[in-house]
DNA sequence: TAAATAAGGTAAACATAGTTTACTCGGAGT
DNA sequence: ACTCCGAGTAAACTATGTTTACCTTATTTA
């Protein structure tokens, strides 16, 4: 029932699809939470990162991101407040619809999601070092069909 | 500073690798969780994952398996003992190693193991079948080579 | 050999972060 | 005017993780 032979080396095939998903996920996740708070965004913590995710939170319905978070209105509305109170948000009105409001970045919002975006970009880069140009465009391509496929639902 | 223009398609190139991993990787999680519940393994819940994940815990030692997942000894003593009580595994005494334990599957926890294996399988089968067998290959093998890397560390 | 140290494990207090339950406010439909 | 609905909010509760502290056993060392 163990899924590895003693002594001999991991192989592809050994691999199932979720792991070798998850794993660089996360190492993503923990360096670009890592590098915002070096970069002076020290409170910055895991469960921001709810907001800090494609494709952000500006401009957007607090109910709407409680929906893409996967999470309830409240504990979003939490996490905005929290955020609120530290500088990086604003939720202003909505001029038309009834109670509606919605969530703007701030100047410091606005220097954290480009500080994370820049991070991205720059594993972009290690990656397609590492990989060489091509496979990393055809890794990105093939990742972007999954998204766009009925799989991920 | 937004990231997506209005009315315009999203592409591969708007993509960043963040989110091209994350959120299948997410969904994956979800889908297991969701499949396990169902084929009544009801109390696993989302925190359990941190145990029901490759390699494995059978055969570990509680510390090994606190290092893996990233958290405390405290914590994983903790998720341990609920799964103990649940009945999917024991803490038996190690018997050279000092005070040292191992993890052991019970029945109860190799049949939850072997469902999270074969929903992964099935997985891969659906995935394979959208993007063709050579396409998914290449995707494995491509994230294989991100695993050896040191990109991931 | 005896004492100090290190490593694994455990326990309790605490903090954090999420859900559940319940309420308010504003707009639309009748 | 009355009702209903959706968005947002608040408070109580729950869970899950960290911090702090301690026990046990083995190894090192004076």
């Amino acid at each position: 029932m163990t899924l590895l032979q003693e002594n001999s080396p991991i192989k592809t095939s050994d691999m199932l699809i979720g792991a070798l998903l998850r794993v660089p996920a996360e190492a993503i996740h923990r360096r670009i939470i890592h590098e915002l708070n070096a970069a002076g965004f020290q409170e910055l913590s895991l469960p921001h990162m709810a907001l800090f995710r494609f494709p952000g939170p500006d401009g957007v319905r607090p109910s709407v991101l409680a929906e893409r978070a996967g999470m309830s209105k409240q504990a979003m509305n939490r996490l905005l407040g929290s955020l609120e109170d530290l500088g990086y948000l604003v939720r202003s009105d909505a001029p038309d619809e009834g109670r509606a409001r919605i969530v703007r970045f701030t100047k410091r919002g606005h220097a954290a999601w480009a500080k994370a975006l820049e991070v991205l970009r720059e594993i972009e880069r290690e990656w397609r070092a590492e990989l060489g140009p091509k496979d990393f465009s055809q890794l990105k391509e093939l990742l972007f069909r999954v998204w766009e496929s009925p799989l991920i639902r």
